[in-house]
RNA sequence: GGGCCGAUCGUCUAGUUGGUUAGGAUACCGCCCUGACACGGCGGUGGUCGAGAGUUCAAAUCUCUCUCGGCCCA
């Protein structure tokens, strides 16, 4: 038997060749009709070389989903997208000519980041395209496009006339290095070790002083009030009394508040606009009037006095030995204190009062809060993360920033009476350049407009990924058929931004929930379980690994690895180590190449048995490819084909279908079992390795795809699966005693084959050369 | 300070209605060319199931406490 492939070991050149047939073919192609299937695709963010190699695993799986909607008879829309918009691009170009956004001209600064876009983008499409991904990619989407911004623009207009946006000046969270608003969202916490300064107030009137502990000397000036806890014993005899602030000899009462905790520092907290969220709370509780100490470049401002000009970690220097010198320090203690800093520059932010737009979100909570819940989460324990953020939003978000490289804010106002306006939807507006929409003020008649110079927070182009996608108030028809989006996936790390903002946004657009599934992931770490970063260096470029093992390594690697919304590990090594699969794979296809396809056949009780054994696993990969775990079915697939098709059920029909002393009958049920099993293995396995599985289906069986088959067609044998351990163990015994009398396995041997394999004993007594007695 | 999640051979994990010598894969070691595969076959070393206490005839599995790791919030 000559096998019809010659190769003895997978080829991962070969994906080259099986590549171009797909781009030739528009197998992938979407067709709004019948069942249809919505991948709400994130689009990564080209922020420089290389790409992490945990999302292109994590974009391989997003194939996955992908392909089993399709191979369950789903037309599926798989959109490809790169977002765009944002800090970091300007981060890098800044760096890489040398200059400073503010000082360059608007107009070229936004050519040159579109620049350094447009570089890293190109590298991250051809890692999409070789990791084999079924997606849109002849007309993939940019969130800086004209017709993306269009569309965050115009839903901007939408909910401004439904009155869900509104100006605002309140205390923010400012970045003064990147000099823009943030919203809380952007704020991760970090341990700083610093100084805890126990300052003592002198009590007016008295020769008394009480002492105050803060991390915020330098916010003295700004001090308006003093609060202990009612419950303090110490302090409750100077509740109401006044005291003289330090240097700046201002005098303050000393009040009562809850949030004030016996344990921390003296007891004793000053509220200051604004040390902290803290004081925020407190200054609009109390009704206390804001003395603004910062300014906007991150310096002391007049109001601070002999400090102003210093940037607030020299005046907290400065006025601490200040205060040392002239004795108002009791002690000082080092601390490690959590501190907010912004993820964007990883410096602390200050709370600055601020005009800003706010949209608002605090009204929906609870409507999200039910949508959150109706949402399937794969896996489940992930909604958590949502319904804790849910709980703590206590403001509206801020969406403006002060910076260049995002989508305009549509509006003009009147100069004279700043009444504003936001022209008609559905065109992209640049107000920092374009002529305002009115020649006239409806309000006060004038004639001269200020366009607006900010851009949106990101998550603003971010959060209407499924309705763009979906072409919303652009084809209605289509928009029908698509929206809701049946899935959207994403890693963990995003989803109080990401995937709260998108329901957030969808749900005042369009009453709906945007998905009903959403699919979440955890992080690629090292081999050592440590998050890679560039700092550490240890961080692993996904293309040339793919390029050396081949995508359906690196994509089998994936599947068997990662349990689906934990932190994986991700190591050369291992991945080197899964190309054996494909290889072992390739081998058995190889050995049934051999034999002719048979349509039907009169089998025999080894073929029940191994028949049986693949429904059992068709039922365990539908359980996971159900939930979209590929882990489920890699496993199951690698387990049953190495070690129970290829182990036992190979061996045992090898002498049969070759012939020799079976009857055509005995022969032929053999070849169409192998040839079944095979071909059943292809179809499950394609969805994870739809490079090797596809290649070897045309070679083997078909002049067309395996990616338009079905995933699986379940049928029903008698169940032949209780034999599975005695058969293997009767073969384990054998191998093992031909080993220790140092028979070759081609040797005869003098063996029981005992009554309850009766049924196999033909095949068995073939494979291992048993002498009959 | 509070919440959520996790902790099983070096690594990835099975085990979730309590009763298995705790199973598999990978890595490692040894032996072996066998009608597809040495990217193979067979076998072996390796785990006091994070720690402690309790319930029980019996606990990786149930209860409590603690430790560590991750994430979130105040």
């Amino acid at each position: 038997m000559e096998p019809k492939i010659k190769e003895t070991a997978w080829n991962p050149e070969i994906e080259k060749q099986i590549l171009k047939q797909w781009q030739g073919s528009h197998i992938y192609d979407f067709k709004p009709e019948g069942d249809v299937f919505v991948i709400d695709t994130p689009p990564p963010y080209p922020s420089g070389r290389p790409w992490h190699i945990g999302a292109a695993a994590h974009y391989a799986q997003i194939d996955m989903i992908a392909r089993t909607a399709r191979m369950s008879g789903k037309n599926v829309l798989f959109p490809i997208g790169i977002d765009r918009n944002g800090l970091p691009v300007e981060m890098y170009t800044e760096k890489k000519y040398n200059i400073k956004m503010r000082d360059a001209e608007r107009g070229e600064f936004l050519k040159m980041c579109s620049t350094a876009l447009d570089d890293l983008e190109a590298e991250m499409i051809q890692i999409m395209i070789n990791l084999g991904l079924s997606g849109n990619f002849s007309n993939y989407y940019r969130t800086d496009s004209e017709e993306y911004r269009s569309l965050t623009q115009s839903t901007f207009i939408e909910l401004w006339k439904k009155g869900l946006i509104y100006l605002a000046n309140r205390p923010n969270n400012y970045d003064w290095v990147t000099g823009t608003t943030i919203s809380d969202a952007e704020i991760s916490y970090v341990e700083i070790p610093t100084k805890l300064v126990y300052i003592k107030f002198k009590i007016k009137n008295s020769d008394k002083h009480i002492t105050v502990a803060s991390t915020r000397p330098e916010l003295l000036c700004a001090c308006q009030t003093i609060i202990v806890n009612p419950d303090d014993k110490r302090y409750s005899n100077v509740v109401g009394k006044k005291v003289i602030i330090p240097l700046v000899n201002r005098e303050v009462e000393i009040r009562t508040h809850l949030s004030a905790q016996m344990e921390f520092g003296s007891g004793t907290v000053m509220v200051c606009s604004y040390g902290d969220q803290n004081d925020v709370i407190l200054f609009r509780e109390m009704n206390l009037q804001e003395i603004v100490a910062i300014g906007k470049d991150g310096r002391m401002i007049a109001v601070a006095g002999s400090y102003a000009g210093l940037k607030v970690k020299q005046a907290r220097e400065k006025i601490i030995e200040d205060l040392q010198n002239q004795g108002f320090v009791e002690k000082i203690q080092s601390i490690n204190h959590r501190t907010p800093v912004s993820e964007r520059s990883k410096i602390p932010i200050e709370i600055i009062p601020m005009e800003e737009y706010y949209l608002k979100q605090k009204d929906s909570v609870q409507k999200i809060r039910e949508m959150g819940s109706k949402i399937t989460f794969h896996p489940s324990m992930h909604r958590q993360i949502l319904m804790n953020w849910l709980d703590s939003i206590t403001i509206d978000w801020p969406i403006s920033r002060r910076r260049y490289y995002g989508t305009e804010i549509p509006i003009w106002h009147c100069k004279k009476c700043s009444e504003p306006f936001v022209p008609e939807p559905g065109k992209y507006y640049k107000p920092w350049k374009d002529r305002a929409p009115i020649t006239k003020c409806t309000k006060c008649g004038s004639s001269d407009f200020v366009g607006e110079e900010r851009i949106f927070d990101t998550w603003m182009d971010s959060s209407i990924t499924p309705i763009f996608v979906s072409k919303y108030k652009r084809d209605e028809e289509f928009f029908k058929k698509t929206y809701p989006a049946t899935i959207r996936p994403q890693s963990k790390d995003i989803v109080r931004t990401w995937l709260y903002y998108t329901i957030l946004r969808c749900e005042q657009l369009t009453g709906k929930s945007p998905w009903s599934e959403a699919w979440i992931m955890g992080y690629g770490v090292d081999e050592h379980g440590t998050k890679m970063s560039k700092s550490k260096g240890n961080v692993i470029d996904p293309l040339p690994v793919i390029q050396k093992f081949g995508a359906d390594t690196f994509r089998f690697w994936s599947a068997s690895e990662i349990n689906l919304g934990y932190d994986f590990r991700c190591s050369e090594q291992k991945i080197e180590a899964t190309k054996k699969f494909l290889s072992k794979l390739w081998n058995i296809s190889r050995f049934i190449s051999g034999f002719p396809i048979i349509k039907s056949a009169n089998l025999s009780h080894s073929d029940k048995w191994i028949l049986s054994e693949l429904q059992k696993l068709i039922a365990e990969c539908k359980k996971g490819y159900d939930e979209f775990n590929f882990f489920i079915p890699a496993t199951a697939i690698r387990e049953f084909t190495w070690n129970i098709f290829a182990a036992h059920y190979i061996e045992m029909v090898k002498g049969r279908a070759y012939g020799s002393d079976f009857s055509d009958e005995e022969k032929v049920a053999a070849i169409y079992t192998l040839h079944k099993v095979l071909s059943a293995i292809f179809r499950l396995l394609a969805p994870i390795t739809p490079f090797i599985t596809d290649y070897l289906w045309q070679r083997l069986y078909s002049n067309a795809t395996i990616h338009k088959e079905r995933l699986f067609e379940q049928e029903t044998y008698e169940d032949y699966t209780k034999f599975t351990k005695e058969i293997t163990e009767f073969n384990s015994g054998i191998w093992n005693k031909k080993k220790e009398t140092g028979l070759s396995l081609k040797d005869p041997i003098d063996y029981e084959i005992p009554a309850s394999l009766a049924q196999f004993a033909k095949d068995l007594q073939v494979m291992h050369n048993i002498k009959s007695n």
